[in-house]
DNA sequence: TAGATTGTTAATCGATTAACAATC
DNA sequence: TAGATTGTTAATCGATTAACAATC
């Protein structure tokens, strides 16, 4: 039962969590240099352009399998490809989205997130007024259609926009519902089975890093 | 130079990025549990909620200089103010949002930003639609009085939620304006000067890992 | 060939975890 | 007092950086 993944990772291994957080990085950079130096690019001229170390890119590559030239580089598109499919990117990756309020919009509205693989299929809301229209071509359908369509469409990852109030039991419901892998982006720390895949995206680590900066900061000038 | 620093900071150090990242996530907790146990809690009942190492939880907490009790714990009202003390939340944290689409909009919704010490006191955008109007309370002004509004209120806090494509450009308007702080929340790695504090909140890094993860577990089972 | 860059192995650095003494 | 928990110091673990060999 290891064989598929080693047919199908024969060339890459697990890459740590921070490795895994800059690949969308160099993803967004490369596609924009990608006419860039005949389409070659070197890690120290990545290095470069994002003030880390070549090394570090070298190994962060390194992780999917691609191959480099020595003295040359990287050839952008296959390292593109290389990169995308190492995440998993080219799968079918169709997701539901739960709370369709400001922070649902905007990621409904935001088309970067298909080039990173996510397609959202369907959003759900409790919200009578919302339930039955149309938001960017995506339907917002009531939450209690969520698990018979997860279920008839294959669906496995969900997206939570909830109000915090609900977020714990609407991801138990995901879960009911067939879903097994959850971005959260509620600031409620969710219980869950542990072989359910969560994601967290919590807005408010990063302000209390930049508050900490901003006010060591300003006793240091 | 150093003087005020030691004054202020007399019982604290500067905690690495990952303790800082957890104390708002303890502080929502705190909150929640304040009235239990007397108003005490102990790093093990805390680490059996978040399943961290319980000593993970007290040297996080030992960052903020609070003093615990042996065989009791914190109390837990002390607690709460002595985080929040430390990560700056009680000093004046008033910010500016630029760019009023649904993300800005999520953040100017978000009341729970201001339990975490930010206080957006304007937003800004170049829609003539949006311009003049009122969004939470919040007034929205043309983005080119910024500066000077910067300037007269003293605001040193940027929250930038711009489309990725005017980013970069509207970062450099802010430093110009007098902003040292950017809460960054484009997809766009932004170039800067470095006494400028820039924070990303990178939601598409959180994207490749939950992908990545779903796409290895497939394969397991 | 010379030299820049890849790719790998070793050293360093920092955060987490473990061990244990101090304390209430 | 006994025992649980704090608080600190030491050990471990993992990621980053440095060193160097391989390669085009």
């Amino acid at each position: 039962m290891d064989n598929k993944k080693n047919i199908k990772h024969i060339n890459s291994k697990l890459a740590p969590e921070p490795t895994l957080k800059r690949m969308p990085v160099y993803l967004l950079y490369l596609k924009k240099v990608i006419s860039n130096n005949n389409g070659y690019i070197s890690a120290p001229q990545m290095a470069a352009h994002f003030g880390y170390e070549p090394t570090q890119i070298v190994k962060d590559l390194a992780y999917t399998g691609v191959k480099g030239k020595p003295r040359v580089g990287y050839n952008i598109g296959e390292l593109i490809l290389t990169i995308e499919n190492y995440l998993g990117f080219n799968n079918s990756n169709e997701a539901f989205l739960v709370g369709v309020g400001k922070l649902g919009q905007a990621l409904l509205s935001y088309h970067e997130l298909q080039g990173f693989g996510v397609k959202i299929i369907a959003a759900f809301d409790v919200d009578k007024t919302k339930i039955d229209t149309v938001y960017k071509h995506i339907n917002i359908l009531p939450v209690d259609k969520l698990g018979e369509l997860a279920k008839r469409l294959g669906v496995s990852i969900g997206i939570l926009t909830t109000p915090a109030n609900v977020a714990q039991v609407v991801a138990e419901a995901l879960v009911k519902s067939g879903i097994t892998a959850i971005w959260n982006l509620t600031s409620v720390k969710l219980k869950l089975p542990n072989n359910v895949i969560v994601q967290e995206t919590m807005m408010y680590a990063d302000v209390a890093v930049l508050l900490k900066k901003v006010n060591d900061n300003c006793f240091n000038k």
